[in-house]
DNA sequence: CCCGCGTGTCATTAG
DNA sequence: CTCTAATGACACGCG
């Protein structure tokens, strides 16, 4: 009983220690479930059922496909399957379980309609190579973004189907010219998301999570349920939109034109897997071809000032789609900007993604300090004005988790995005809200960051430095030297850069390191606390054997007294036990021996008595 | 005033 | 050799 509550106690010393972890964590961006072994398991088994799930998609998938190509037969003259006749009786009974199946599936099915699967056959046909695992892709997608669909949502709009005139008949009656079918399945802009999503699969194998940004905040976006993905489940990487964010500056448009796309996506994509790559850009990216066409490199060519860079952009920069959500662009800003001045460090350190950096050589290698922080002291004691500006610093902040700038590289536009992206994530309200959540030092670690970062803010201010700490401290590495390299700073500002991002990496690894080091202390105390239960197992059970052996002793003494009690010499007399014992043999044969010494050294005792 | 705690920073080391 | 992350040590501010 009190060993229970001993260990009752220490969990739940454990929680507290988990709940002041968590806090901390807050600002590197790790949650609370990552300590909570019960959501962990939890989260373990829905991806487990989702896997039962997709496995059973992936059956159904492959029987029908079976079904078809059991309906088909191959033509060795031309290498295609077509259809066999209908006169074959066993055939039939094959196909009817299929027709059972999609009839449960998609109960709108008409007859003369083609449902989803059926093109995911034809799809199979088509691309043998990669069926299974791009099929899987596809209703991957589906699967997860399932969860957060409304319910009546169908999987996929059968509707939409059915109503075209074109779509040919399902497999059970279909004519025999499946090229015709396969031109008009190809024209379904679902099909086409699809390829395309294949195609992007082969070719970007790379996964990000979604970038936190603001217009995936915004209610107006209609696949506003994947903020909800990034803020919780970043896990689910393998989700179309983050993949389009990769290749969303153009290839995709490219991949699937306009001109192919139905009205069905000018509507509102209710659907992961509706999001053609055309309704994303526009969304997200209004006027990236314009962007790109126009050349307009954001900060280069404009190294001294590039705050006034930004409301000189076209109306239609992505920047400007800031003002798109219902009308607090500058309400959210302001609030962002008096959330972001006190928090700013620890929404650095928040979005930091270690794996965003990659070795690469410096361009200023030379390690010169010359304007370190010494220098710039006498800076340190002007508190004055710099806060006015932090709306301008603001405005070119930088979005840190690493995918942007991993674009900007590939594509070779790095500037005009790196530069507009930085807003999106000072409006994350996850990492403020995570603050807010903190129920201890929040105010404390307000005003000394806020101390802090004006310090950092008003130097950068002070020697002019063209972009934010949160930009200096957070771009990778390779990104990072491309940015100097685009600003010819002088040696104080590089020297300042280079400090701030320095600071920046450190304090990171100190919060990181720091967290370690909580993480190691409550293992190692749940490892004592195991060991203590060890040790007092151990114990009982040694006692417990003490008791056993003792009373085995005594039960072999008994015995023992009770073999010599029946033993008879030749003349009926009883051996006494302290003359006689019994030995074992190795073969197992019992003897009657002497006491020889025992007896001599009595007799000994005697004769010595005697003098 | 002292103390403990949280945090940022610097110097050093390891990889 | 260089770079970065990790970490010990120290300083600072706060309650």
């Amino acid at each position: 009983m009190i060993m229970e509550m001993e260990v009752m106690g220490s969990s739940q010393q454990d929680m507290n220690l988990i709940d002041i972890l968590w806090n901390q964590d807050i600002d590197l961006g790790a949650r609370r479930e990552v300590f909570d072994y019960n959501h962990r398991q939890k989260e373990h088994e829905l991806q487990r059922q989702r896997e039962l799930d997709e496995e059973k998609r992936l059956h159904l998938v492959r029987e029908q496909e079976k079904a078809l190509l059991a309906q088909l037969q191959l033509d060795e003259e031309t290498g295609e399957y077509i259809p066999r006749p209908p006169s074959s009786a066993p055939l039939q009974s094959a196909v009817t379980p299929l027709e059972v199946t999609q009839n449960v599936n998609f109960t709108d099915d008409t007859d003369d309609a083609m449902s989803f699967d059926e093109c995911l056959q034809l799809l199979a046909e088509t691309f043998p190579v990669e069926e299974t695992e791009n099929t899987s892709v596809c209703l991957d997608t589906t699967a997860v973004s399932a969860p957060m669909m409304s319910p009546e949502q169908p999987a996929l709009p059968p509707a939409t189907l059915s109503q075209s005139p074109l779509i040919p008949q399902p497999p059970q009656r279909m004519s025999p010219d499946l090229e015709q079918a396969w031109m008009e399945l190809l024209s379904l802009p679902e099909l086409q998301q699809c390829l395309t999503m294949q195609m992007e699969d082969t070719l970007e194998t790379t996964t990000y999570p979604l970038p936190n940004s603001p217009e995936v905040q915004n209610p107006n976006y209609t696949f506003y349920p994947m903020a909800s993905l990034t803020e919780g489940e970043t896990n689910n990487v393998n989700v179309c939109p983050a993949e389009f964010m990769n290749t969303f500056d153009g290839s995709v448009p490219s991949m699937a034109p306009p001109d192919n796309l139905s009205p069905m996506e000018a509507k509102a994509p209710q659907l992961n897997t509706d999001f053609s790559a055309e309704s994303f850009c526009d969304i997200f990216y209004p006027n990236a071809i314009v962007e790109e066409s126009s050349g307009q490199h954001g900060l280069e060519g404009n190294e001294s000032n590039t705050m006034s860079d930004i409301p000189n952009k076209p109306p239609f920069t992505p920047v400007d789609l800031y003002s798109l959500s219902p009308g607090d662009a500058f309400d959210r800003g302001k609030q962002n900007l008096t959330a972001e001045l006190p928090d700013s460090d620890s929404g650095i350190s928040s979005n930091t993604s270690p794996n965003a950096s990659s070795p690469g050589k410096s361009v200023y290698g030379d390690g010169s300090f010359l304007y370190s922080d010494s220098d710039m002291e006498e800076m340190d004691h002007n508190p004055g004005s710099a806060e006015s500006d932090y709306s301008e610093m603001f405005s070119l902040d930088f979005q840190p988790d690493g995918l942007q700038p991993a674009v900007s590289v590939l594509t070779g536009q790095p500037q005009h995005q790196q530069e507009k992206n930085p807003k999106q994530h000072k409006t994350d309200p996850a990492e403020e809200s995570g603050h807010d959540n903190a129920p201890f030092t929040k105010d404390k670690q307000k005003k000394r960051s806020e101390v802090r970062l004006s310090r950092d803010e008003q130097r950068a201010k002070a020697l002019k430095i063209p972009f934010t700490v949160a930009m200096i401290i957070n771009l990778p590495v390779d990104d990072f030297n491309e940015l100097m390299s685009k600003h010819q700073l002088n040696e104080a500002q590089l020297a300042l850069v280079r400090d701030i991002r320095r600071r920046g990496k450190n304090k990171v690894a100190a919060q990181n390191c720091r967290k370690r080091k909580m993480e190691n202390i409550v293992g190692l105390e749940s490892d004592l606390d195991s060991l203590k239960e060890e040790k007092e197992r151990l114990l009982s059970e040694k006692s417990r054997n003490i008791t056993n052996m003792k009373e085995m002793k005594q039960q072999l003494n008994t015995l023992y007294l009770e073999v010599f009690s029946m033993l008879r010499d030749e003349k009926g007399n009883t051996y006494s036990p302290s003359e006689y014992s019994l030995q074992q043999s190795t073969d197992g044969s019992i003897f009657l021996v002497p006491r020889i010494k025992k007896t001599f050294i009595k007799r000994e005792d005697k004769h010595l008595s005697s003098l």
